[in-house]
DNA sequence: ATAAATGCAAATACTTTGCACCCGG
DNA sequence: CCGGGTGCAAAGTATTTGCATTTAT
């Protein structure tokens, strides 16, 4: 493992992941830094992401519409994901446990992230409306 | 929508996306076939694909290390994706409805489908192992 | 004859990498 | 200095698309 530094840029980027709960791409996370670190590139943000997940500091929570989305909170929690807006979201307070057991006492598997996907409230009553 | 004639290709790649357990990407699928159906092109495969998802005849189960993955069971399923070697493993016996109850009483949210990632039995064992 | 399907190559979209330069200790 | 960090542009992957050709009806 690479001796890490500590980088006014690399702090920043982590910073700006914690402080959103949108689970941006790489490349929405660069867009809402340029005004606040001018000069930042996008493959920096893409080179300290992947240091973070690397560290333990970040996690992936999947591919939406082809982009991975990234969040900070490396705390076990369930995600769910909005097929139609890309929306992510956290659901804590979904506790997949049994499932877990589950997988294990039948497929011997130990899993360590549970992504839903499907529809949103919002685009899910879109639908309904018709 | 597009008038969809048959297509030998198009049911030789359904067939063969029904026949394999192993959640194919388009690529894996793609070599599987070239030797049963030569001359065959990597991007009908793909068109193929998209039009079965259009169609509801296939699901896509997610991005295994970049790739997209394929399923032809349509039913709602649980799966276990195993983040070191990248198996797929169908969990039909494991059922989320609670979870999907949940979701919708506390969130609004509707899911269709469920992913578990971690570490399968074997690449379990062998971290054990050490 | 007509409309859809295909193969190939070119084009995309996202991500990674090589390299010269910058910055901090 | 020296080693890591960064920006930029080029390279790399996976996937999609344009177009001329083939195929099915």
């Amino acid at each position: 493992m690479p001796t890490r530094n500590k980088s006014d840029k690399r702090n920043a980027i982590y910073e700006a992941l914690k402080a959103t709960k949108e689970h941006p791409s790489a490349e929405t996370l660069y867009e809402a830094m340029r005004e606040k670190v001018p000069g930042i590139g996008l493959a920096t943000v893409y080179r300290n992401l992947n240091l973070f997940l690397e560290d333990g500091m970040a996690i992936s929570v999947g591919f939406v519409n082809g982009k991975e989305r990234f969040d900070a909170n490396c705390m076990p929690h369930t995600h769910f994901i909005c097929e139609k807006c890309g929306t992510v979201i956290d659901c804590d307070d979904i506790d997949p446990a049994e499932i877990k057991v589950e997988l294990m006492e039948k497929y011997g598997a130990e899993a360590n992230s549970m992504v839903l996907r499907g529809l949103c409230a919002l685009c899910n009553k879109k639908v309904s409306d018709g």
